[in-house]
DNA sequence: CTGAAAGCGCTTACAG
DNA sequence: CTGAAAGCGCTTACAG
């Protein structure tokens, strides 16, 4: 900039007047500072402008568990959506399910000074977040609550998703149902699990604990449960698969062994339609995941105090055909 | 950091010495620094730290056409996990296709001194890159050359990855294979034909334009076309789609007319192998492509000099069935 | 309409 | 081992 003035004839304050689109300038003297800019190929950094002025540094931080999953690439696309609205960058970082990364990107992020931050937790103690937010950085979770904090949350009504795929499978007759997923610890599974246990009681049927196998997957791990819940005296006639990778390894058994079980998986999946039969699934919406909680963090932004808040977004029954099956 | 030197009652310097673990401060000294940090919940920032370096702000930005497509969302994985080795973080922007937000997004990304900028290009003049490439911006290609300007690049062997598919088609004793794409405009579609027109003229077979149907995407395109090309006289015995899009599309035309044909489609998807017949692919590797722009990128942060360079990524044919089905 | 001085929160180069 | 001064590239508040 220095030079720029230099160059144009002009002080450092008339160079910052036109780089603003400021008023007040005379037009010659505009027309020579831009010149000069343009010959040194001049421009602002926002870095320097930011700092001097003390507030904003216009950029967000996404943390998600892993970018290259459909679900947190979609929330992101629809936060940056929201952000490019409030004249925001976004900056991304993947927890791959380590807390201690989490912790660790959090942190760059805050030194960085990130206005806000929008994260789907790994972890479940996030009172260092609580710091920060203290001091005046905004933080709104998504897809699982904060742990040992009070922060904004946007999540999926998985119990209420779960109830569904359940009372769907009773409804067509089915009164052996399965639970089958991974990652037992977090949140939606645990979620997951409440809803379809509800449903079930609802119904005036007890829960078989034989039927629900939601363990930390290991190699073979679903071939071998779907086994068990085939065979034997009292078979599963249904199965509620609670994500993709399960749905997908429950199909390719199923499939093999020449059965007809009833399915609902959880979650969504790119041509879920072309499989035969098609995949009844309880569909979330993750982009609106996203929109939701990047508007609750620009309001956060621009408004000291708000109430905290929670917002639970509906799931969404999809029948296609694996889910009406028949018991036999 | 003055709050702290007050409260630690030293001078800036010492605490900036304690908080940057230099050596040289008596642990006594650094112990009272330490306390006034956490009392004061400090916290160094790293805007003002990078202002002063006046080096690297450590961060890069990845500029890609949408973050929520599955292609842009592993690539940007990749170039994360890079970034982290190099104690980078990584701003993100999606184009959307569009060479004006394309622009907006590069601006304001320089704007924010990244050290340097991983782009899947919308436009095709990025004569705005090369001036600040002159000023020290680095910037690395993927998956489309730079247009009008010398730049390194990373893409895929499409044209050899189409040949691939119609050889495979031809060995199977196809005779009328037909190409059907949409974005006729894009480079990777463009190499895609040339790479089909290739193949089947190397095995002596007249090229009919007719089995040529790359255009843009209009309503109910993708059906009309395949029915236009199963129909008739001489119909196509085997397709090669371009995108995930019209494998998808075309296989639903397929099986509802209750038709036989052939076909390998262009990227390779999740559960294409739970469809029937499960779909044999041209599979392009999008993290091999972030990975090596990543190091293509750090490798020029670290080397003043480096001569440009173009990396070719070979793509890979998946046979899962649906391309092995010989004609009628 | 234009400019000189101070300051954002740090680090560098130097002195003690 | 510790500190006072200058400066990174800008903007703010004030004066002319």
């Amino acid at each position: 900039m220095v030079d720029v003035a230099r160059q144009a004839g002009v002080s450092l304050k008339t160079v910052s007047r036109v780089i603003n689109n400021e008023a007040g300038v005379h037009e010659g003297t505009a027309a020579r500072v831009h010149e000069a800019v343009s010959r040194l190929g001049f421009r602002r950094n926002d870095v320097a402008r930011n700092l001097r002025r003390g507030l904003s540094t216009a950029s967000i931080g996404v943390l998600v568990e892993d970018i290259a999953h459909t679900a947190c690439s979609a929330l992101t696309w629809a936060v940056e959506q929201a952000a490019r609205e409030h004249g925001h960058l976004v900056l991304v970082g993947s927890s791959d399910q380590d807390p201690v990364r989490e912790r660790e990107l959090f942190s760059a992020f805050v030194s960085r000074r990130v206005d806000g931050l929008i994260i789907v937790p790994a972890g479940d103690d996030h009172r260092y977040v609580a710091r920060e937010m203290l001091l005046g950085t905004a933080a709104v979770f998504v897809d699982r609550p904060s742990g040992r904090i009070a922060a904004d949350a946007v999540l999926s009504d998985n119990a209420g998703g779960a109830r569904a795929a359940v009372d769907h499978l009773l409804a067509h007759g089915h009164r052996r149902i399965a639970v089958v997923g991974e990652r037992p610890g977090i949140y939606p599974i645990r979620e997951r699990v409440a809803g379809y246990r509800a449903a079930l009681t609802k119904a005036g049927i007890a829960v078989d604990e034989r039927l629900i196998r939601v363990d930390r997957a290991r190699e073979g791990f679903t071939d071998r449960i779907a086994l068990d819940l085939l065979e034997g005296d009292d078979p599963a006639t249904a199965v509620v698969t609670l994500s993709n990778l399960m749905t997908v390894a429950m199909l390719r058994t199923i499939r093999r062994e020449g059965r007809r079980v009833a399915l609902v998986g959880f979650d969504d999946f790119e041509s879920s339609d072309l499989i035969e039969p098609a995949v009844t699934v309880v569909a979330q919406d993750p982009m609106a995941l996203g929109r939701t909680a990047a508007s609750l963090l620009f309001a956060r932004l621009a408004a000291e105090s708000r109430s905290i808040e929670r917002i639970v977004l509906p799931t969404r029954l999809i029948t296609r055909g694996s889910g009406e099956i028949p018991p036999p």
